[in-house]
DNA sequence: ATGTAC
């Protein structure tokens, strides 16, 4: 009997979910194209927000038959949950002002007596304190916003929502966890799979609970500050894991799960977000799109967002909510000029039956990190050295 | 997106 030949390795299918008119970078295309050359992938699903990342795309769910690390990215766990809140009224300038400093970690000795420990029901994740509470950077944010229009009315109420109820949006992830994870993989092998999948998932699975964790943390510390009770999230999807399904891994990068879960698809801070009932099937990679996508790198924004707008007008959006964001080259790289239009987003999930509209949000406050306030920045350092 | 090095 002769040896048996190994199958001739079909390149994966790509498949982008967006309409021709749909603004995809091609360089973004090319990565994914770069991916279903893996060896073992089978299927690359681009979501209407993709756009070019680090060695993988963004906006991306990727099928395999081996563990790819690399493709989930160093932010493992992140994710946008959306918590109810109540507050008599909601006017943004005082709110803005009332936000905790959520660079600062929260610690178990100083900060023991903070009452937003209380939603740390048995352990923490890894035992990893350091960065636990804190936003991060990018396009994370904390963001409080109003139920704008209501489109599934019913499915809505099912969530206890109506037009005009406030929430909490929290982006967020797993901090230095994830980063340490995937720096622990890549220091051996590079892009290469996972040697031992199960050994990459446990470490993986604590920083999902991490990231999920945190942003019930962060939604916590802002509640209290805002004079609110903390309440539990009626959304809380990851788009950045790995998973085990029927018999293959597949692998999301900026892909909010998407079969049969509710699904915050983040807008930019100066424009609504969509909270969607998704569907996706197999084809999609059971996934939806995460967010409006990066229109431009962050090296464009910065350079033509200073040619384009005054650090005013960034902290003012156009539906008259306010940017907390000390920092200037994030106000810029972060702009809503930065993005894709929404709108085409949801229209593609829409238009490929991947996602149904329940209703907008539209942002009153979306705190980035602290304000720096008007001290000039020479004096802050100064202070700071003083005992 | 990250912690850290420049």
């Amino acid at each position: 009997m002769s040896q048996q030949p190994s199958p001739p390795s079909t390149p994966a299918t790509v498949t982008v979910f967006a309409s021709p008119t749909s603004w995809i970078e091609s360089d973004a295309v090319a990565q994914c194209h770069q991916v279903a050359a893996l060896d073992g992938m089978t299927h690359v699903a681009a979501m209407p927000d993709l756009h070019p990342g680090k060695g993988a795309p963004i906006g991306a769910a990727m099928t395999s038959t081996v563990l790819y690390p690399f493709l989930v990215g160093s932010d493992i766990g992140c994710g946008i949950a959306v918590f109810p809140v109540k507050l008599k009224r909601a006017v943004p300038e005082k709110l803005a002002a009332r936000f905790p400093d959520l660079d600062r970690a929260l610690d178990p000795e100083q900060d023991a007596d903070d009452p937003a420990w209380d939603v740390v029901k048995g352990d923490i994740p890894a035992g990893h304190l350091e960065g636990l509470g804190t936003v991060g950077r990018g396009n994370h944010f904390v963001e409080l916003a109003r139920i704008g229009t209501v489109l599934e009315p019913d499915h809505a109420s099912r969530l206890g929502l109506s037009a005009g109820d406030l929430v909490l949006i929290v982006h967020s992830g797993s901090r230095g966890l994830g980063e340490r994870i995937l720096r622990a993989h890549t220091e051996v092998h590079g892009a290469g799979p996972a040697p031992d999948p199960g050994a990459y998932l446990a470490m993986h699975d604590d920083a999902v609970r991490w990231g999920s964790l945190n942003r019930r943390l962060l939604a916590a510390r802002v509640a209290y500050a805002l004079g609110a009770e903390p309440t539990e999230p009626i959304v809380d999807q990851c788009h950045n894991l790995v998973e085990l399904r029927d018999g293959a891994y597949l692998h999301r990068k900026g892909a909010a799960p998407g079969d049969g879960r509710d699904v915050l698809i983040a807008g930019t801070r100066g424009t609504p977000s969509y909270l969607v009932a998704a569907h996706a099937g197999p084809d999609a990679g059971h996934s939806v799109a995460h967010g409006a996508g990066r229109k431009m790198s962050r090296a464009d924004a910065l350079r033509r967002g200073r040619a384009k707008h005054t650090v005013e007008e960034l902290r003012r959006t156009p539906v008259g909510s306010l940017v907390v964001c000390g920092d200037r080259q994030l106000l810029f790289e972060e702009a809503p000029t930065a993005y894709k239009r929404i709108e085409q987003v949801i229209d593609d999930l829409v238009h490929h039956d991947l996602a149904t509209p329940v209703a907008t949000t539209i942002p009153l406050v979306t705190y980035k990190t602290p304000d720096l306030g008007s001290t000039p920045r020479r004096d802050r350092r100064r202070r700071r050295g003083r005992p």
